[in-house]
DNA sequence: GCGACAG
DNA sequence: ATCTTGTCGC
């Protein structure tokens, strides 16, 4: 009832009171719909390292024939603070072990999905996955090898976060980071946070998430020890936990590694001077919050 | 039943 | 997600 409720494009379609008349709101069917295609989509997933390259931390030796991971792409989307539905969608590729950007793709576009916890994928995914398509199909040089999604992966409670969906539907192995934890099994960022805190983890970086059911969700990861707000890695799609904590700690100069900073800075950078175009193509010559 | 809930 | 100023510290 909220979806409906809050979604400026349905909220005048007649024929959305009738099926809630009929006792089955047209948001409990999608919320159904959206489970059951998480559920067909999660059997896909593939929980391993399943990919060409190796890590440039790889302590085996660098033989002929396996490449060294050296494009690590990240993805995030902004929105307009007037009106939430006009967003930015971003992806940057960033070199290895140079943290460069050597390639960075921006899409502006109105969404009409509404954000609802669980189901962020269905908001976000088809916008980042068309332009993930439209650079492999271009055979683009600089197609990522792994890519960092800002959202979670198996950190989820169905155990299928964006970065897992978007690594499924585009068949690319995908890390899955979140800024703040999703409270799943039991798992708190307060608990978290203090078992950094704990003597017996001051020297580590990393903390595993183990859920109520024994279950390894991820890790809480901290740049530096210092640091008092962890992040949120889980494994999105064809690699494994441990190797994602690998790429995370190659990318991380700051809280947020680069590949998500990176794609958030410039998709904010991007709406914000498409917004100012916008008003001004209106003829509002005059856009200060005084008058 | 009530609250909590990635971006 | 977004709003929002300065401030403390390496």
């Amino acid at each position: 009832m909220e979806l409906v409720e809050s979604s400026p494009a349905t909220e005048h379609h007649p024929e959305m009171n009738r099926e809630e008349a009929s006792g089955e709101s047209s948001s409990s069917n999608q919320l159904e719909n959206w489970t059951e295609e998480q559920d067909q989509l999660k059997k896909k997933l593939i929980a391993h390292d399943d990919f060409p390259w190796k890590l440039p931390s790889s302590p085996t030796e660098l033989p002929q024939g396996s490449e060294t991971l050296k494009y690590v792409g990240g993805v995030d989307i902004s929105f307009s603070k007037d009106d939430s539905s006009v967003a930015c969608a971003c992806l940057v590729v960033l070199e290895l072990p140079s943290l460069r950007v050597v390639h960075n793709e921006l899409s502006l576009l109105r969404l009409q999905v509404p954000y609802v916890p669980g189901f962020l994928a269905f908001r976000e995914a088809p916008v980042l996955l068309q332009i993930l398509e439209k650079m492999r199909d271009d055979q683009h040089p600089f197609y990522p090898q792994v890519l960092m999604v800002d959202g979670n992966g198996i950190l989820h409670p169905r155990g299928f976060g964006l970065a897992c969906h978007l690594g499924v539907l585009a068949h690319l192995p995908t890390i899955g980071v979140g800024k703040n934890l999703h409270h799943v099994d039991g798992l708190d960022h307060s608990e978290v946070r203090r078992s950094f805190l704990l003597k017996e983890n001051e020297d580590e970086q990393v903390i595993k998430l183990v859920g109520n059911s024994g279950f390894t969700w991820g890790v809480g990861f901290r740049p530096t020890l210092s640091s008092v707000k962890p992040i949120y890695v889980s494994l999105g799609h064809r690699i494994s936990l441990d190797s994602a904590v690998e790429v995370v700690k190659m990318t991380c100069k700051y809280r947020v590694p680069e590949p998500i900073r990176q794609a958030d800075m410039r998709s904010r950078a991007y709406l914000q001077k498409h917004l100012l175009g916008l008003l001004k193509d209106l003829g509002h010559t005059e856009w200060k919050t005084e008058h």
